[in-house]
DNA sequence: GCCTAAGTAAACAGGTCTGTGTAACCAAAA
DNA sequence: TTTTGGTTACACAGACCTGTTTACTTAGGC
């Protein structure tokens, strides 16, 4: 039931598998290198150049460096797919997907908080995709708990959103998986403090992460 | 009593006033323009410009960026002063510190989690820094815990400095520093559900914010 | 008066970056 | 066959970056 990673309520972070057109392979490319290295480290030449494709071609399909970046974060902004399991159980399980990506080796925090954090306050077009990806997060959340009649489900939605962005900052900097689990532990006694009944047998061991966790 | 900035818990994110040598002027020019605009976005020519001095004293004071950097954030690091308050008073301080710094116009996030945002995890002298950072934090966060004598102060300690980076990082993005005040609430929950006992009219106003809360 | 220390100004080296211009190439469509 | 569109290779402009060099000035201490 959770071999794939179709529960996942967030993709965001992961991009679809098959590199088709041009356009897409830049894309692609931009993301790996963009994400993983910096928005500023990496230049148009080096990407270019770890597709095969000349700087030229590049800039045919993208024109400027800034629609790149623009196009790589829309990219990143994937949206929830439905799920048909218990919305608790969906909340939860929100943070056994992070878990299982901070224990992969080529995460490196969120790419939106990354972008404003390197691009500066300044860059509106990135700060502005980058609340509008917060904010849909925060909806997603209350979503899930209006349909468990939370009374104010508006203010524990923003609540679980610090766990999970905290989680995340936290995983950047120690490369501690743990944090994750630490995070859902806290929403749980949101959870249970706000009346949502949470089992606590449902504790998934989220097959050990690949890095040491200290 | 909250008058002056002096109960704040973490002056990590505010330099102290008095500029003195040619040394600390530099520091203090150079962590306002790299914290404000970005690591990278800064050049040693703009810092030097904007002290109205020669590139050429600015290296004689500093090997080089890199050690410029260090500095940087080592002077960022500050630790916690002790205080005579009770230890759950302390710990919601804290959220009212942050409150305060996010109200400010010139509040932008974590300098030590931008910083390894911005210079990737490469940077090995960056990532320890911030992580003696973060962790100097948690242990702040689990001694108090450990005076209200919580069971498991680690654990705890954990789940709330989740609640602070989140706090910061959501904050970075939408400049609402009402996210401080949710972090707070959370906070007293999982306290109160550690068997500390949170007093619930000690709600500070803590002075409306500066900044437009969306 | 003289020496030293520190600062200034300005150029420079060598590198990177974004973005453009140009000429040649190649494959498929008309 | 001819045309057309996407591609390549490569040079280039103009800007900015870090860090160094050279020569000049200034101020204090002896």
């Amino acid at each position: 039931m959770l071999l794939s990673s179709e529960q996942d309520a967030f993709r965001c972070m992961a991009p679809p598998p098959a590199p088709q057109t041009m356009k897409e392979r830049i894309l692609e490319t931009a993301d790996k290198l963009f994400y993983l290295q910096g928005i500023r480290a990496i230049g148009v030449d080096t990407i270019a150049a770890e597709i095969g494709i000349s700087k030229r071609t590049l800039y045919n399909h993208f024109p400027s460096k800034d629609a790149l970046i623009a196009a790589y974060l829309e990219r990143r902004f994937v949206h929830a797919r439905p799920s048909d399991k218990p919305p608790a159980e969906q909340i939860l399980a929100t943070f056994d997907s992070l878990e299982r990506r901070f224990a992969a080796k080529d995460f490196r925090g969120c790419p939106f908080v990354n972008a404003v954090a390197e691009l500066g306050p300044q860059d509106l077009a990135v700060k502005k995709i980058a609340i509008a990806f917060k904010e849909s997060r925060r909806l997603w959340f209350r979503d899930r708990l209006s349909e468990l009649g939370v009374a104010n489900a508006d203010a524990l939605a923003t609540q679980l959103v610090l766990l999970v962005d905290g989680s995340i900052a936290q995983d950047l900097v120690r490369d501690d998986p743990a944090m994750a689990r630490a995070a859902k532990e806290a929403a749980k006694v949101l959870l249970r403090n706000a009346g949502v009944d949470v089992s606590d047998g449902a504790e998934r061991p989220a097959a050990s992460g690949k890095r040491a966790p200290r």
